[in-house]
DNA sequence: GGATAACTGGTTTTT
DNA sequence: CCAGTTATCC
């Protein structure tokens, strides 16, 4: 038996040990959610749950398999037979098992990003819409107005509206784009990563389907839970089952969601706070636990982290305290350029690495070409380093070549792969591919082989294809086959760089051996790749977007490009909800550290377009942090670090003008103020003076600050 | 007409 | 670095 008092605290012993119903568990950065999940789970198992009862549900399939993984330990035995992974993956598996009914018995088939992209495109060429137009938006923005907008369950023009004043002109054209979309993935069997989520609930919509599912899975836990959106949320309550006051039914209603609302990262994706605000209206008799404790970071972290909180919106406010003292300063560096930057982070990680492990150790920031500087002066540093978050493995183009093969395998008539392999084939552009399609897709055989005779390249891959098909191998022996397929045609198709794409394309054998269903392994490709290398890890730095830094943590983290329209992202500018929201993903990059934290802010960024450096201000997070919580170390010229012990003034604690720019792209100003003349930068209005030295402003959608008035413009 | 080469301008975050 | 556009070639 495990002895469950001896590693938890009083809160994690509770939500371990709750006996049937709904709990939520709150659980602050740090406060030991992973462990706690993990006990759980033993827990259950230990106390007569069938491992195959449990649902494990989280944001991506490797923190559930940690989980699972870990539990296995614990137990002495392997959780193997517990389901776990995303919200997506789990849709695709019942979907899987349960076809809609409105395919009529067809095979369906998952999209990948690109596929998305190239569905859409296609429905625009179709439509003939924004041809050379060039303030019509690009098929990938479109793509995420559309996701959007299912996300958030609101009409296409509502989004629009809100988001994009700018697009408005275009509203009309996109909704009937968006309906072509949806009519084309309906024809042709596709499902995009928010259809998943939509067919799941139409299946529990079905009392048998979701009865069925309630007794296989009787106790379900959802992770992350504050970034759920409304759908996952229903699908949530439609798994567990609610029972009213009193009643003992059929439906166990055992589910456990975790979260913390200040973490909440995913409201661009329609993720939805309320879910967890609102779970115990959800779910009546919900048992709430919070766990505060923080044993993660040291205390200068920790103040740097709460001061970010402290400055948030009303109902994020969150304090998280530890018992351990001591621990090295939070350290804000200013370099003179985002290259300089580059070069100090490179020396920085040096003598980080005579202290701890290079897995230990993380860069992160907010979007993915952030990096780019980094990446390269990492490599001539000679740091090995892995990256999470922008272009992953399975997204190159030879990788997707490969996959493409699979895919047919699977279904000939998946539209986007045989798109893909057939332009492999010089002469073969979109046009042909669409002809050759058609007539495939009327499944004669004699007006097939006519369609291909003119095309024997694409002929001899369809006959291997079929082949393929009919040897009913495993996926591992069906990929070995298409690489050794593929391999001869690599050089031909990709003459600049074919050397570099052989490297590591066998690693695809090795990710699919761990599969027995080939379309599961191609659904996982697109849900979330695997790791594509497991060998020397534990070698390499980490580099990472903080979205995709989430429930991770290391010894050391530095944060760079800490600037304004970096972090936050210019996006965000504009809503306060949004601006908010880059507060929180702030707080999530500063709580992933467990002893140190490095803040950079370049004072200027390279820009292409003009051709030299841009000066940019800081980041509103850098400029509001309070003195004292950070040591602040200046570059100058040369290179050289000084150290800084009085703060300059233009590290005023407000947004600059630059960031409170109204609709127009002007910065607004508000008149002096008639007591002491002073001007505010952008909209923001004196509401009190504060003697001596000290005014009160209110800042409309960022709320009140109290700045010391030298940091304001006198009217001249 | 349709495929491909050359060019240009602009980058959020993810399943 | 990559998607979309225009120019050129079959």
């Amino acid at each position: 038996m495990i002895d469950y008092t001896a590693t938890l605290n009083e809160a994690q012993y509770e939500a371990v040990t709750s006996g049937d119903g709904p709990v939520l568990v709150v659980a602050g950065a740090g406060s030991g959610k992973t462990r706690t999940i993990i006990y759980r789970l033993a827990w259950l198992v230990e106390h007569g749950t069938p491992p195959e009862s449990i649902l494990l549900l989280t944001f991506t399939r490797k923190a559930a398999h940690e989980m699972l993984h870990r539990a296995g330990l614990l137990l002495g035995a392997g959780l193997s037979r517990t389901q776990g992974g995303t919200f997506h993956a789990f849709a695709y598996g019942a979907l899987r098992a349960n076809h809609p009914l409105w395919l009529n018995g067809r095979p369906f088939t998952l999209m990948d990003a690109s596929d998305i992209t190239d569905a859409i495109r296609h429905c625009k060429e179709a439509l003939k819409l924004g041809r050379g137009d060039r303030s019509f938006p690009k098929t990938q923005t479109i793509a995420g107005f559309f996701s959007k907008a299912r996300n958030k369950e609101l009409p296409l023009a509502d989004v629009l509206e809100r988001e994009a004043f700018h697009l408005l002109p275009h509203s009309e054209a996109l909704v009937s784009l968006e309906v072509a979309y949806t009519a084309w993935r309906r024809e042709k069997g596709l499902f995009d990563y928010d259809d998943l989520l939509f067919e799941l609930e139409g299946l529990l919509a079905d009392e048998t389907a979701a009865r069925i599912l309630r007794r296989r899975f009787t106790h379900i836990l959802v992770d992350e839970y504050q970034d759920t959106n409304r759908v996952q949320a229903r699908i949530t309550r439609l798994l567990a089952g609610v029972r009213a006051a009193g009643e003992v039914g059929a439906d166990p209603c055992n589910v456990m969601a975790v979260g913390d609302e200040a973490q909440s990262i995913y409201a661009f994706r329609g993720a939805d706070v309320r879910n967890i605000l609102d779970f115990q209206k959800i779910f009546p008799g919900t048992r709430v636990i919070r766990l505060e404790e923080n044993y993660r970071s040291t205390k200068p972290v920790l103040e740097v982290a709460n001061s970010l909180l402290a400055n948030a919106a009303e109902s994020f406010h969150k304090t998280l305290f530890t018992r351990t003292e001591g621990g090295d300063p939070v350290r804000l560096v200013m370099p003179l350029s985002d290259m300089s930057e580059a070069t100090l982070v490179v020396r920085r990680i040096r003598e980080l690495l005579d202290i701890y492990l290079p897995h230990e150790i993380a860069v992160l920031f907010r979007a993915g070409f952030h990096s780019y500087h980094l990446e390269m002066a990492l490599q001539q540093a000679g740091i090995a380093f892995r990256k999470y978050g922008g272009l992953r493995y399975t997204e190159a183009a030879h990788v997707k070549d490969i996959v493409a093969y699979a895919r047919l395998v699977l279904n000939l008539l998946d539209m986007p792969a045989f798109a893909r392999v057939a332009a492999l084939h010089s002469g073969i552009g979109p046009k042909t591919v669409q002809k050759v399609y058609a007539a495939l897709s009327l499944c004669d055989p004699a007006i097939t082989s006519k369609a291909l005779a003119r095309y024997p390249g694409l002929q001899e891959d369809i006959g291997f294809v079929d082949k393929l098909r009919a040897l009913q191998q495993k996926p591992e022996d069906i990929f070995s086959a298409v690489l050794e397929h593929y391999f001869p045609k690599l050089e031909f198709l990709y003459p600049d760089d074919w050397p570099r794409r052989r490297q590591g394309l066998e690693e695809i054998i090795q990710m699919a051996a761990g599969y027995a269903e080939l379309d599961i392994f191609v659904a996982d490709l697109a849900l979330e790749s695997p790791e594509a290398d497991g060998s020397d890890n534990e070698n390499r730095i980490t580099l990472s977007t903080v979205h995709s830094a989430k429930g991770l943590e290391w010894n050391a983290v530095l944060i760079i490009d800490l600037v304004e329209d970096r972090f936050p992202s210019r996006h965000a500018l504009a809503r306060p909800d949004d601006f908010e929201e880059e507060r929180r993903l702030m707080y999530v990059a500063c709580t992933r550290a467990r002893k140190n934290l490095d803040l950079y802010a370049p004072a200027s960024i390279y820009s292409r377009a003009t051709r030299g450096n841009l000066y940019v201000s800081q980041s509103p997070f850098v400029r509001e942090l309070p003195l004292g919580l950070a040591e602040e170390w200046v570059e100058s010229l040369g290179g050289t670090l000084t150290r800084r012990k009085i703060s300059h003034p233009a590290r005023s604690p407000h947004p600059s003008c630059d960031s409170l720019r109204n609709t127009e792209g002007e910065p607004a100003r508000s008149p002096a103020c008639g007591a002491c003349r002073h001007r505010i930068f952008g909209r923001g209005k004196i509401v009190k003076h504060l003697p001596p030295d000290k005014v009160q402003v209110n800042f409309p959608g960022f709320g009140l600050k109290i700045i010391l008035a030298e940091y304001l413009l006198m009217e001249d």
